[in-house]
DNA sequence: TAGATTGTTAATCGATTAACAATC
DNA sequence: TAGATTGTTAATCGATTAACAATC
């Protein structure tokens, strides 16, 4: 049952749809469900049973045929993909409070997420925290020394252009980057994801819902 | 120069591009650039010429053949697109302060977001708030008196399950759901986008990294 | 004019869905 | 056993990239 080491990498799109598999076999497993079919695990996700069944296929074999999938060993499997027994520490560097705010978010509560501080030098007055909230200047000895694996730039935009050279002397594994801006570090995995862009493309969709009820003469 | 209205949708995928061109053609008027090459904004993006032109060709004809594209102008045109000035009324429901630290994200500074408060009944004692933060009680008539188009759900998985029944009571336009729930709301354009998943799959790659480093021996 | 760069069609690539033999 | 449901291959669909004539 465990995932196969497959030389091929895994499609971008299997890997983002897999934190949405792993959240919702989480519920089934608050449900005290046993088993779970791909036709079940599709209508949850909205989704289709051929989809879940090819992107499982990327890892293994994890169900039986004619059964369907084991709910917690099924949960396991796609925990060690996602890697989150492995505890990656984090740190968030954040300004005007973003840094904080962020810790209030339910994600950092969650398994697998372990946040070590927050650097976010004029929070401290606005709102309380329940990470240690460091300065700035003591970003880099602290995620050096600290052997920090991922850090969550949650600053502005025009500060995020001279955040680089910083970033560049840390030994990080990844960055989670909000910033909006485009950041290149050469050997660290980079995700950009900017809320923002969510906030507009739903505007958009509505926007254009919008036009086309004019276009029809509804009023 | 203004938009075609075209009766084909816009496809998804050009429709979650449109805020990075749109941020990426501010940034050039910041720069008091006048014109841009299809070939540059492919390169700020980190993405190809050619796909900048067909994703810009579902709207219209906005560049000049020998010549490239008006920055103001593209700028304008896809501002239009995405509805920024039709400034969309919003207001955040959260839990646990998840509402409040949404207000300080740089999202609610831009132009075209009017944010007109904050449903979050815990929030008060832990950090301050430049928006009117307000009882949940007075969710639904706030949000019809005063015709809010877009509702930003923050509030934890478990509460999420509740909400449905309380939105289908407000005449939204659409919804930014952050609960990481599935939420049907019919005639309402919901986008879901759970913070976590991007964390994960971040994880997810670093993790597959490692494995492949310890696959290859590399200690 | 000549060089540059678009709009647009065609070719490629990847992702999704359908179908079904294998089998518990 | 018979019914159910997987793993897996094949077919479809959509998205990306390449190519180039049109033209400023």
């Amino acid at each position: 049952m465990t995932p196969k080491c497959r030389d091929k990498e895994i499609p971008s799109a299997v890997l983002h749809r897999l934190p949405r598999y792993y959240r919702c076999l989480r519920e089934l497993i608050g449900q005290d469900r046993l088993r779970v079919r791909s036709s079940e695990l599709a209508q949850m996700l909205g989704s289709n049973a051929s989809q879940i069944r090819q992107d499982l296929h990327y890892f293994g074999e994890f169900g039986q045929v004619g059964y369907g999938y084991n709910v917690k060993d099924l949960y396991c499997a796609i925990g060690t993909i996602l890697g989150v027994n492995r505890n990656y520490t984090a740190v968030i560097w954040g300004e005007h409070g973003s840094g904080v705010a962020l810790t209030y978010l339910p994600l950092m509560k969650l398994r697998g997420v372990s946040l070590r501080a927050v650097f976010d030098s004029d929070a401290k007055e606005t709102m309380t925290c329940s990470f240690p909230v460091l300065e700035e200047d003591r970003l880099v000895p602290f995620c050096t020394q600290n052997k920090i694996d991922i850090l969550i730039l949650a600053v502005g935009r025009e500060k995020s252009a001279t955040c680089s050279e910083l970033l560049k002397q840390i030994p990080l594994r990844g960055v989670w980057n909000l910033s909006g801006a485009t950041l290149s570090l050469p050997g660290v995995t980079v995700h950009d994801s900017c809320p923002t862009d969510r906030y507009f493309a739903l505007c958009c969709e509505i926007s254009e819902k919008q036009r086309a009820q004019e276009r029809n003469g509804t009023p």
